[in-house]
DNA sequence: GGATAATCGGATACACATATCCACTTTCCA
DNA sequence: TGGAAAGTGGATATGTGTATCCGATTATCC
Protein backbone atom coordinates (compact mmCIF):
# COMPACT_ATOMS: atom_id res chain seq x y z
CA UNK A 1 0.00 0.00 0.00
CA UNK A 2 3.30 2.56 0.66
CA UNK A 3 4.88 2.92 -2.93
CA UNK A 4 8.35 1.63 -2.80
CA UNK A 5 9.38 5.31 -3.36
CA UNK A 6 7.68 6.38 0.39
CA UNK A 7 9.81 3.21 1.84
CA UNK A 8 13.15 4.18 0.41
CA UNK A 9 12.52 7.93 1.59
CA UNK A 10 11.40 7.06 5.07
CA UNK A 11 14.72 4.87 5.38
CA UNK A 12 17.12 7.48 4.27
CA UNK A 13 15.58 9.92 6.12
CA UNK A 14 15.71 7.48 9.25
CA UNK A 15 19.49 7.26 8.57
CA UNK A 16 19.98 10.96 8.00
CA UNK A 17 18.30 11.25 11.65
CA UNK A 18 20.09 8.65 13.30
CA UNK A 19 23.86 10.11 12.23
CA UNK A 20 21.94 13.68 12.84
CA UNK A 21 23.99 16.44 12.09
CA UNK A 22 26.55 14.88 10.37
CA UNK A 23 25.97 14.25 6.28
CA UNK A 24 25.90 11.14 4.59
CA UNK A 25 26.84 10.77 1.23
CA UNK A 26 24.06 9.29 -0.83
CA UNK A 27 26.66 6.16 -1.45
CA UNK A 28 26.33 5.98 2.68
CA UNK A 29 22.96 5.94 2.95
CA UNK A 30 22.18 3.40 0.05
CA UNK A 31 24.85 1.06 1.51
CA UNK A 32 23.38 1.44 5.15
CA UNK A 33 19.09 1.19 3.84
CA UNK A 34 19.82 -1.12 1.01
CA UNK A 35 18.43 0.93 -1.30
CA UNK A 36 19.33 1.24 -4.79
CA UNK A 37 21.93 3.97 -5.51
CA UNK A 38 20.79 5.71 -8.53
CA UNK A 39 16.96 5.50 -7.70
CA UNK A 40 17.84 6.88 -3.94
CA UNK A 41 19.71 9.87 -5.69
CA UNK A 42 16.18 10.61 -7.29
CA UNK A 43 14.11 10.31 -4.17
CA UNK A 44 16.77 12.43 -1.99
CA UNK A 45 16.28 15.04 -5.00
CA UNK A 46 12.89 15.04 -4.03
CA UNK A 47 13.26 15.31 -0.11
CA UNK A 48 15.64 18.09 -1.58
CA UNK A 49 13.01 19.99 -3.38
CA UNK A 50 10.29 19.47 -0.28
CA UNK A 51 12.81 21.36 1.73
CA UNK A 52 13.42 17.75 4.39
CA UNK A 53 16.70 18.10 3.67
CA UNK A 54 19.42 19.83 2.00
CA UNK A 55 22.47 18.66 -0.05
CA UNK A 56 25.90 19.54 -0.34
CA UNK A 57 28.02 19.20 -3.29
CA UNK A 58 31.90 18.42 -3.84
CA UNK A 59 34.16 16.83 -1.38
CA UNK A 60 32.86 16.63 2.18
CA UNK A 61 29.73 17.18 0.79
CA UNK A 62 26.53 15.38 1.16
CA UNK A 63 22.75 14.89 2.68
CA UNK A 64 21.64 16.40 5.79
CA UNK A 65 17.99 16.89 7.43
CA UNK A 66 17.22 20.45 7.84
CA UNK A 67 15.02 20.55 10.85
CA UNK A 68 16.27 18.02 14.08
CA UNK A 69 14.76 14.57 14.21
CA UNK A 70 12.64 15.80 17.33
CA UNK A 71 10.97 18.48 14.85
CA UNK A 72 10.14 16.29 12.02
CA UNK A 73 7.26 13.68 11.98
CA UNK A 74 6.81 10.80 9.08
CA UNK A 75 4.18 12.32 7.77
CA UNK A 76 6.51 15.27 7.21
CA UNK A 77 8.62 12.96 5.03
CA UNK A 78 5.66 10.54 3.48
CA UNK A 79 3.78 14.17 2.16
CA UNK A 80 6.87 15.41 0.74
CA UNK A 81 7.58 12.76 -1.55
CA UNK A 82 3.53 11.18 -2.49
CA UNK A 83 1.54 13.06 -0.18
CA UNK A 84 -1.39 10.40 1.28
CA UNK A 85 -4.68 11.02 -1.10
CA UNK A 86 -7.24 11.63 0.51
CA UNK A 87 -10.82 11.62 -0.59
CA UNK A 88 -12.05 15.01 -0.49
CA UNK A 89 -15.01 14.81 -3.08
CA UNK A 90 -16.66 12.16 -5.02
CA UNK A 91 -14.91 9.94 -6.69
CA UNK A 92 -17.84 9.57 -9.36
CA UNK A 93 -17.41 13.19 -9.99
CA UNK A 94 -21.02 14.18 -9.75
CA UNK A 95 -22.39 16.96 -8.52
CA UNK A 96 -25.71 15.84 -6.87
CA UNK A 97 -24.25 16.83 -3.71
CA UNK A 98 -21.75 19.21 -2.93
CA UNK A 99 -18.28 18.23 -0.98
CA UNK A 100 -20.51 15.44 1.17
CA UNK A 101 -18.86 12.09 0.96
CA UNK A 102 -20.73 8.64 0.14
CA UNK A 103 -21.01 5.75 3.02
CA UNK A 104 -18.39 3.81 1.18
CA UNK A 105 -16.18 6.35 -0.11
CA UNK A 106 -16.25 8.71 3.83
CA UNK A 107 -14.98 5.15 5.18
CA UNK A 108 -12.16 4.95 2.59
CA UNK A 109 -11.09 8.62 3.27
CA UNK A 110 -11.44 7.82 7.31
CA UNK A 111 -9.23 4.49 7.06
CA UNK A 112 -6.57 7.37 5.21
CA UNK A 113 -7.05 10.33 7.47
CA UNK A 114 -6.20 6.97 10.77
CA UNK A 115 -3.00 6.51 8.81
CA UNK A 116 -2.33 10.62 8.28
CA UNK A 117 -2.84 10.56 11.84
CA UNK A 118 -0.44 8.21 12.71
CA UNK A 119 2.09 9.45 10.28
CA UNK A 120 1.89 12.98 12.19
CA UNK A 121 1.85 11.39 15.62
CA UNK A 122 5.32 10.09 14.87
CA UNK A 123 8.98 12.34 14.76
CA UNK A 124 12.17 10.69 13.70
CA UNK A 125 13.43 11.39 16.96
CA UNK A 126 10.78 8.86 18.62
CA UNK A 127 11.18 6.20 15.79
CA UNK A 128 15.22 6.94 16.99
CA UNK A 129 14.63 6.68 20.59
CA UNK A 130 12.22 3.97 21.05
CA UNK A 131 14.13 1.33 23.29
CA UNK A 132 13.67 -2.19 21.01
CA UNK A 133 16.17 -4.89 20.51
CA UNK A 134 16.09 -4.07 16.89
CA UNK A 135 17.59 -0.79 15.75
CA UNK A 136 15.56 1.60 12.89
CA UNK A 137 16.28 0.15 9.62
CA UNK A 138 17.12 -3.36 11.09
CA UNK A 139 20.94 -2.72 10.18
CA UNK A 140 23.55 -4.95 11.27
CA UNK A 141 25.00 -2.57 13.97
CA UNK A 142 23.15 -4.01 17.03
CA UNK A 143 23.77 -2.52 20.11
CA UNK A 144 26.14 -5.03 21.50
CA UNK A 145 25.60 -3.85 24.76
CA UNK A 146 22.61 -4.64 25.55
CA UNK A 147 22.88 -8.70 24.77
CA UNK B 1 -3.05 4.94 -1.66
CA UNK B 2 -5.95 3.01 -2.50
CA UNK B 3 -5.60 1.40 -6.11
CA UNK B 4 -8.25 2.12 -8.77
CA UNK B 5 -8.67 -1.71 -9.74
CA UNK B 6 -9.90 -1.58 -5.27
CA UNK B 7 -11.73 1.61 -5.99
CA UNK B 8 -13.73 0.08 -9.27
CA UNK B 9 -14.27 -3.83 -6.90
CA UNK B 10 -15.82 -1.75 -4.41
CA UNK B 11 -18.24 0.32 -6.67
CA UNK B 12 -19.31 -2.79 -8.01
CA UNK B 13 -19.80 -4.49 -4.94
CA UNK B 14 -21.48 -1.77 -3.51
CA UNK B 15 -24.03 -1.90 -6.51
CA UNK B 16 -24.94 -4.94 -6.54
CA UNK B 17 -25.19 -4.99 -2.55
CA UNK B 18 -27.82 -2.20 -3.40
CA UNK B 19 -30.00 -4.49 -5.86
CA UNK B 20 -29.17 -7.50 -3.61
CA UNK B 21 -30.01 -9.85 -4.25
CA UNK B 22 -31.27 -8.93 -8.01
CA UNK B 23 -27.98 -10.26 -10.65
CA UNK B 24 -27.08 -6.90 -12.57
CA UNK B 25 -25.38 -7.14 -16.22
CA UNK B 26 -21.89 -6.09 -16.03
CA UNK B 27 -23.41 -3.17 -18.60
CA UNK B 28 -25.81 -2.15 -15.58
CA UNK B 29 -22.97 -1.91 -13.66
CA UNK B 30 -20.25 -0.26 -15.41
CA UNK B 31 -23.49 2.57 -16.32
CA UNK B 32 -24.32 2.89 -12.02
CA UNK B 33 -20.55 2.83 -11.63
CA UNK B 34 -18.81 4.64 -14.21
CA UNK B 35 -16.71 2.40 -14.38
CA UNK B 36 -14.87 1.72 -18.12
CA UNK B 37 -16.91 -1.42 -18.78
CA UNK B 38 -14.08 -3.41 -20.46
CA UNK B 39 -12.24 -3.05 -17.23
CA UNK B 40 -14.83 -3.98 -15.13
CA UNK B 41 -15.34 -7.19 -16.92
CA UNK B 42 -11.88 -7.84 -15.75
CA UNK B 43 -12.19 -6.45 -12.11
CA UNK B 44 -15.73 -8.87 -11.54
CA UNK B 45 -13.35 -11.83 -13.24
CA UNK B 46 -11.25 -11.14 -9.94
CA UNK B 47 -14.43 -11.14 -7.69
CA UNK B 48 -15.70 -13.90 -9.33
CA UNK B 49 -12.33 -16.30 -8.66
CA UNK B 50 -12.85 -15.15 -5.26
CA UNK B 51 -16.33 -15.76 -4.36
CA UNK B 52 -17.32 -12.90 -3.69
CA UNK B 53 -19.73 -12.74 -6.60
CA UNK B 54 -21.09 -15.42 -8.74
CA UNK B 55 -21.95 -15.01 -12.46
CA UNK B 56 -24.05 -16.60 -14.88
CA UNK B 57 -23.91 -16.37 -18.65
CA UNK B 58 -26.34 -15.80 -21.00
CA UNK B 59 -29.75 -14.08 -21.57
CA UNK B 60 -30.63 -13.05 -18.36
CA UNK B 61 -27.31 -13.82 -16.83
CA UNK B 62 -25.39 -11.23 -15.03
CA UNK B 63 -23.44 -10.99 -11.66
CA UNK B 64 -24.74 -11.14 -8.25
CA UNK B 65 -23.00 -11.42 -4.64
CA UNK B 66 -22.78 -15.05 -3.00
CA UNK B 67 -22.73 -13.99 0.39
CA UNK B 68 -25.82 -11.30 1.59
CA UNK B 69 -24.59 -8.00 2.33
CA UNK B 70 -24.87 -8.10 5.79
CA UNK B 71 -22.02 -11.10 5.50
CA UNK B 72 -19.88 -9.59 3.49
CA UNK B 73 -17.40 -7.06 4.48
CA UNK B 74 -15.36 -4.05 2.79
CA UNK B 75 -12.18 -6.22 3.78
CA UNK B 76 -13.32 -9.27 2.27
CA UNK B 77 -13.65 -7.56 -1.14
CA UNK B 78 -10.47 -5.41 -0.80
CA UNK B 79 -8.60 -8.71 0.06
CA UNK B 80 -10.30 -10.21 -3.28
CA UNK B 81 -8.38 -7.94 -5.46
CA UNK B 82 -5.96 -6.79 -4.13
CA UNK B 83 -4.68 -7.79 -0.23
CA UNK B 84 -3.49 -5.10 2.13
CA UNK B 85 0.68 -5.83 2.03
CA UNK B 86 0.57 -6.02 5.95
CA UNK B 87 4.92 -6.04 6.55
CA UNK B 88 5.58 -9.24 8.50
CA UNK B 89 9.41 -9.15 8.28
CA UNK B 90 11.94 -6.73 7.83
CA UNK B 91 11.70 -5.18 4.37
CA UNK B 92 15.57 -5.02 4.29
CA UNK B 93 15.37 -8.74 4.47
CA UNK B 94 18.42 -8.76 7.35
CA UNK B 95 17.90 -11.63 9.55
CA UNK B 96 19.91 -9.91 12.44
CA UNK B 97 16.18 -10.28 14.18
CA UNK B 98 13.67 -12.72 13.33
CA UNK B 99 10.12 -11.30 13.06
CA UNK B 100 10.80 -8.74 15.20
CA UNK B 101 10.02 -5.43 13.16
CA UNK B 102 12.03 -2.48 13.72
CA UNK B 103 10.40 0.88 14.98
CA UNK B 104 9.93 2.61 11.73
CA UNK B 105 8.20 -0.44 10.17
CA UNK B 106 6.32 -1.31 12.98
CA UNK B 107 4.72 1.82 12.95
CA UNK B 108 4.21 1.71 8.99
CA UNK B 109 2.30 -2.08 10.03
CA UNK B 110 0.29 -0.23 12.12
CA UNK B 111 -0.85 2.00 10.18
CA UNK B 112 -1.90 -0.63 7.73
CA UNK B 113 -3.32 -2.71 10.68
CA UNK B 114 -5.68 0.11 11.43
CA UNK B 115 -7.04 0.47 7.44
CA UNK B 116 -7.67 -3.17 7.87
CA UNK B 117 -9.46 -3.30 11.45
CA UNK B 118 -11.33 -0.29 9.86
CA UNK B 119 -12.69 -2.10 6.71
CA UNK B 120 -13.11 -5.49 8.50
CA UNK B 121 -15.65 -3.69 11.46
CA UNK B 122 -17.89 -2.54 8.27
CA UNK B 123 -20.09 -4.88 6.07
CA UNK B 124 -21.93 -3.29 2.80
CA UNK B 125 -25.26 -3.55 4.57
CA UNK B 126 -24.16 -0.73 6.90
CA UNK B 127 -22.82 1.26 4.30
CA UNK B 128 -26.17 0.83 2.37
CA UNK B 129 -28.12 1.63 5.62
CA UNK B 130 -26.32 4.59 6.82
CA UNK B 131 -28.32 7.43 6.86
CA UNK B 132 -27.18 10.34 4.73
CA UNK B 133 -28.54 12.36 1.91
CA UNK B 134 -25.90 11.19 -0.47
CA UNK B 135 -26.40 7.68 -1.56
CA UNK B 136 -23.48 5.31 -1.73
CA UNK B 137 -21.65 5.81 -5.39
CA UNK B 138 -23.22 9.16 -5.49
CA UNK B 139 -25.16 8.04 -8.12
CA UNK B 140 -28.12 10.73 -9.38
CA UNK B 141 -30.94 8.68 -7.60
CA UNK B 142 -31.42 10.54 -4.30
CA UNK B 143 -33.98 10.17 -2.27
CA UNK B 144 -35.94 13.21 -3.27
CA UNK B 145 -38.37 12.99 0.03
CA UNK B 146 -35.90 14.04 2.30
CA UNK B 147 -35.29 17.29 0.30
C1' DG C 1 44.28 26.00 -10.94
C1' DG C 2 44.02 21.10 -11.27
C1' DA C 3 42.52 16.75 -9.23
C1' DT C 4 39.06 14.71 -6.74
C1' DA C 5 34.58 14.07 -4.54
C1' DA C 6 30.04 14.65 -4.72
C1' DT C 7 25.22 16.01 -6.38
C1' DC C 8 22.20 17.13 -10.56
C1' DG C 9 19.53 16.20 -14.47
C1' DG C 10 18.48 13.99 -18.77
C1' DA C 11 17.94 9.67 -21.43
C1' DT C 12 16.70 5.22 -21.32
C1' DA C 13 14.99 0.54 -19.95
C1' DC C 14 11.71 -2.41 -17.77
C1' DA C 15 7.73 -4.07 -15.13
C1' DC C 16 3.24 -3.63 -13.77
C1' DA C 17 -1.36 -1.33 -13.43
C1' DT C 18 -4.81 0.36 -16.26
C1' DA C 19 -7.57 0.08 -20.29
C1' DT C 20 -9.51 -1.55 -24.76
C1' DC C 21 -10.91 -4.81 -28.29
C1' DC C 22 -12.56 -9.00 -30.15
C1' DA C 23 -13.41 -13.83 -31.01
C1' DC C 24 -15.40 -17.49 -28.39
C1' DT C 25 -18.55 -19.88 -25.29
C1' DT C 26 -22.61 -20.41 -22.61
C1' DT C 27 -27.45 -19.77 -21.76
C1' DC C 28 -32.04 -18.63 -22.54
C1' DC C 29 -36.12 -18.27 -25.22
C1' DA C 30 -39.10 -17.97 -29.16
C1' DT D 1 -32.84 -25.06 -33.49
C1' DG D 2 -31.42 -20.68 -34.35
C1' DG D 3 -30.71 -16.04 -32.68
C1' DA D 4 -29.81 -12.83 -29.14
C1' DA D 5 -27.88 -11.86 -24.58
C1' DA D 6 -24.34 -12.23 -21.62
C1' DG D 7 -19.77 -13.54 -19.42
C1' DT D 8 -14.72 -15.49 -20.63
C1' DG D 9 -10.14 -15.20 -22.02
C1' DG D 10 -6.42 -13.73 -24.99
C1' DA D 11 -3.97 -10.11 -27.39
C1' DT D 12 -2.72 -5.65 -27.29
C1' DA D 13 -2.10 -0.71 -26.16
C1' DT D 14 -0.87 2.97 -22.86
C1' DG D 15 0.69 5.17 -18.71
C1' DT D 16 3.20 5.32 -14.55
C1' DG D 17 6.37 3.62 -10.99
C1' DT D 18 10.80 1.69 -10.48
C1' DA D 19 15.51 1.44 -11.79
C1' DT D 20 19.99 2.31 -14.21
C1' DC D 21 23.53 4.95 -16.60
C1' DC D 22 26.25 8.81 -17.64
C1' DG D 23 27.77 13.39 -18.73
C1' DA D 24 27.51 18.03 -16.61
C1' DT D 25 28.02 20.80 -12.68
C1' DT D 26 29.61 22.30 -8.18
C1' DA D 27 32.61 22.34 -4.26
C1' DT D 28 36.73 21.27 -1.66
C1' DC D 29 41.56 20.47 -0.99
C1' DC D 30 46.35 20.62 -2.19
Amino acid sequence: MFSQTVEYALRAVVHLADRSPAPQTTDQIAAATLVPKAYLSKVIQGLCRAKIVQSKRGVGGGVALVKSPSELTILDVVNAVEPIARIRHCPLGLKTHGVRLCPLHRRMDNALASVEDAFRQTTLAEVLAEPTQSHPLCEQRTKTKTR
